[in-house]
DNA sequence: GCCGTTTTCGGCCCGACTGTTTTCAGTCG
């Protein structure tokens, strides 16, 4: 208890019973406040060491004295207060699709509700029959949610959401007539986790695009118009696709990308200058100015196009405004791949068809990573007979920290640590030769100790100068772009890596992961030329 | 509850869809 994360969800909390009780604004200026929290790059408790709480977006007095509370009590007395008045099984009724803050008071004051349980006691009794802006449809859709998993809204991992993303759109070009297709929302914007899928559509037919959407093989349509369809997919997975005229792409891509803060923050500004923004274009009055594409919209603002992996409301628009949005990493920034794995049974084969892969062909050099001594061997001949190509091949060796195999001396180029437990001692970063790097470093979710454990790798990297990998799986395998960013702040070198959990590099999400946090060329190791001589890389500090 | 180089008070993004409505409320994103 007591970390950012856990004061978050006391204000999320807070926001939810407010709702409850019809409050109108608060429950988002609190919600507003826990999404910034969790976007802090250090601990609530340092900021509010330095007196720099109202700094966060968000954060007024109010809600300033509530994390001072939480920090010297564990607890926030406001909250406590909350609980004792509202039954807990009444947030739990709004978790419920359809439920809404009304909905669940209502049930909790004109039938005495209390909980799911009760109400599907109350649907069974026919307690809802009678109820005003209750007819039969809408009671058979509260039963129906209720009795469906819960677990059909949990957020998948980015890589997962990305892979679906792609099978879709792939699945609605190869059967309808499309102009436009893309990915908008969460997706686009790289967050480590994705509730549900935003694709945007412009055609001349969107009948036929719907019509093929609906057709995904083992979808169920949620609600469909004529411009907005919903499935869910046969995973639970929910999918929104929009349909727009080409006129209007820009206003509605910008719209449907999000992140709400951002688009409210774009908003504010339109009405501070006499404009209107939808998601179909932007309006001086009855005059409708160019909406085609996104950068006319944020030009309509007097703004640069702001990358999406950053649109969210963290000082991305003053950035814009003053001129000083960062030149963030981009895939062609990235001269090397360092960690192609090995897998048993591979061949040269194999390793000669990832080289030839397109993307990984425009590189300058790419490293194979052994973790068993036969493999080494293994890559080392197939590197040694290979007639020289345009890319140089580097051999890299991972082994936990405390693992006993060992490469000859030489035999390596790199070497990668795989996190197992608390960070080692120093030494380890000396055995062997060549340089060394950690991998692999996520957070398993079974582990309650793995915010910590991340810090302190994040902490020992800093102090020993070695870098971080940056992978397409934030969270599970690879920093996440709130850790990637702290780390890069306090000068820590990243190696940022497509093809650590297969050779697809081409969905760019360890890019993505890293331009969420803010990140340019700078820090990333491989996007320089492959170190030579026998120095560290980088040297150390 | 937050916020402000037009504001320290009066705003707070805004439209699609559904179900129950004779004109709109609630939910959702």
């Amino acid at each position: 208890m007591g970390g950012n994360a856990d004061a978050a969800r006391a204000f999320r909390e807070i926001a939810d019973l407010l709702d409850v009780l019809g409050e109108k604004f608060k429950p988002e200026a609190y919600r507003r406040a826990a999404r910034s929290i969790d976007s802090l790059t250090e601990e609530l408790s340092a900021v509010a060491a330095r007196d720099q709480l109202r700094e966060i977006p968000g954060v007024g007095q109010a809600i300033e004295e509530k994390i001072r509370e939480f920090l010297r009590e564990g607890t926030i007395p406001y909250l406590e207060k909350l609980r004792r008045e509202i039954p807990p099984g009444i947030v739990a009724l709004m978790r419920i699709s359809g439920i809404g803050p009304k909905t669940a008071r209502r049930f909790w004051t004109d039938l005495g509700v209390d909980g799911p349980a009760t109400l599907v006691a109350a649907i069974d009794a026919g307690r809802l029959e009678g109820l005003s802006g209750f007819g039969p449809k809408k009671i058979a859709k509260v039963r129906e949610a209720l009795a469906a998993a819960p677990s059909d809204s949990r957020r998948r991992p980015l890589r997962e959401a990305a892979r679906v993303a792609q099978e879709i759109v792939l699945h609605i070009r190869a059967g309808a007539p499309v102009d436009q297709i893309e990915v908008a929302g969460s997706l686009r914007r790289r967050r480590e986790t994705v509730g549900d899928l935003d694709i945007l559509v412009t055609s001349a037919e969107s009948e036929k695009v719907l019509d093929r959407f609906a057709a995904l093989p083992g979808a169920t349509i949620v609600l469909r118009g004529p411009t907005k369809e919903t499935i869910r997919t046969a995973d639970g997975l929910q999918v929104d696709l929009r349909v727009v005229p080409s006129e209007s792409f820009g206003a509605a891509w910008q719209y449907f990308t999000g992140s709400k803060d951002h688009n409210i923050a774009t908003r504010s500004l339109a009405r501070d200058r006499g404009l209107k923004i939808n998601e179909y274009a932007v309006m001086r009055g009855e005059e409708r100015l160019p909406s085609a594409t996104e950068a006319e919209i944020y030009r309509s603002l007097d703004l640069p196009w702001i990358p999406p992996e950053i649109r969210e409301a963290q000082g991305e628009i003053e950035a814009a405004q003053a001129g000083t949005l960062p030149r963030l990493l981009e895939s062609s920034d990235l001269l090397g791949e360092l960690h192609l794995h090995v897998a048993p049974g591979d061949g040269p084969e194999r390793w000669e068809a990832q080289l030839a892969s397109p993307v990984t062909a425009k590189l300058q050099y790419v490293g194979f990573v052994a973790s068993e001594l036969a493999q080494l061997s293994a890559l080392r001949s197939w590197v040694r007979e290979r007639t020289v190509g345009r890319v140089a091949i580097l051999v890299g060796w991972e082994s936990t920290p405390s693992s006993v195999d060992s490469p000859p001396a030489g035999e390596v180029d790199f070497r990668v640590l795989r996190p197992e437990g608390p960070p080692p001692k120093p030494e380890a970063r000396r055995v062997g030769t060549g340089p060394v790097w950690v991998g692999h470093l996520g957070i398993d979710p079974e582990d309650s100790n793995g915010a910590q454990r991340l810090s302190d790798w994040v902490a020992w990297g800093l102090r020993h100068s070695v870098a971080l990998e940056v992978t397409p799986a934030p969270f599970s395998e690879g920093l996440d772009a709130v850790a990637a960013r702290k780390f890069a702040e306090a000068g820590g070198h990243l190696i940022v890596s497509e093809a650590t959990l297969g050779p697809d590099r081409s969905l760019g999400l360890a890019v993505g992961t890293a331009r969420r946090g803010w990140i340019g060329p700078g820090p990333v190791l491989n996007a320089r030329p492959w170190r030579t001589g026998s120095g560290d890389w980088p040297p150390p500090k």
